[in-house]
DNA sequence: ATAAAACCTCTAGTAACTAGAGATGCAAGT
DNA sequence: ACTTGCATCTCTAGTTACTAGAGGTTTTAT
């Protein structure tokens, strides 16, 4: 009645997460570390499985590590509200979204730039221009 | 009838780029390296204001340090055709609306996590569950 | 038995700065 | 002349989240 046991590479394979990746998550705390075989190889359990997954997910959604701490921490206190979790979520939704203005900013300025340009000398170029003169 | 000189918080204050940026900017070779006063600081001149703006202006735009260093080397060529400059721009538009594309599918993802979310303990909570079984 | 694949540890590299320690330089006030 | 205080100097290390590589051991398959 023993538990099933993964190595590194079944771990990886069965989550998508690169090996020396896995290793790096045990390093920094996000996993923790397996138990040793004979040989000194990681052995992993369906926990480590099922942690791991969660980490993809939440660096999927583009969660940093820092918010994948605390997901997982809110994650196993399972009567606790789920309020932080929200709020982390909310949190990590406006930060997208800002990106999403900031970047969509940048596209705009760029654009002109390019339609600015009518090909020719560096020296007429309006993309040059633009980027010497500025704001 | 000798230049005018800028000291390295000068050129700080009217660029709006750090100090320490600017000798960093100094050591990688972005910008060529000042001369120097009798007691050893950094002395800079015009046209180094002219260049540490156009570097200035091209990362606010989100271009790499690669691609700045190609964009200056471009710009100082004042004959040569503005073909370069404008593929670098193209380029990096490209970049920039496949980031957006990205955080925007993102955001749709965060939002419906957030949306299933009742409140509640964290063991019925949509967001953590989410995150647990994923895809 | 041997060869290949998977695993191990350790170090260093990535991008683009930022922070800090500890030592001078420089201009102004007493 | 002296001191105060800000600006500057060099140098090292830290940030984020991995990724790559060297060089060695273990496991697995033939």
């Amino acid at each position: 009645m023993r538990q099933q046991c993964y190595r590194i590479g079944e771990l990886a394979k069965r989550t998508g997460v690169g090996v020396p990746t896995i290793r790096y998550y045990g390093e920094v705390g996000l996993l923790p570390e397996a138990g040793r075989g004979p040989g000194g190889q990681r052995l992993y359990e369906s926990s480590h499985l099922r942690r791991l997954m969660f980490i993809r997910h939440c660096r999927k959604l583009g969660f940093s590590q820092e918010d994948v701490r605390a997901l997982l921490s809110h994650a196993n206190q399972t009567n606790a509200s789920c309020k932080q979790v929200d709020r982390l979520a909310r949190r990590h939704l406006k930060n997208v979204r800002e990106k999403i203005a900031a970047l969509q900013a940048l596209e705009q300025a760029l654009e002109d730039m390019i339609d600015g340009c009518q090909g020719g000398s560096v020296e007429e170029c309006q993309i040059v221009g633009a980027l010497t003169v500025g704001e």
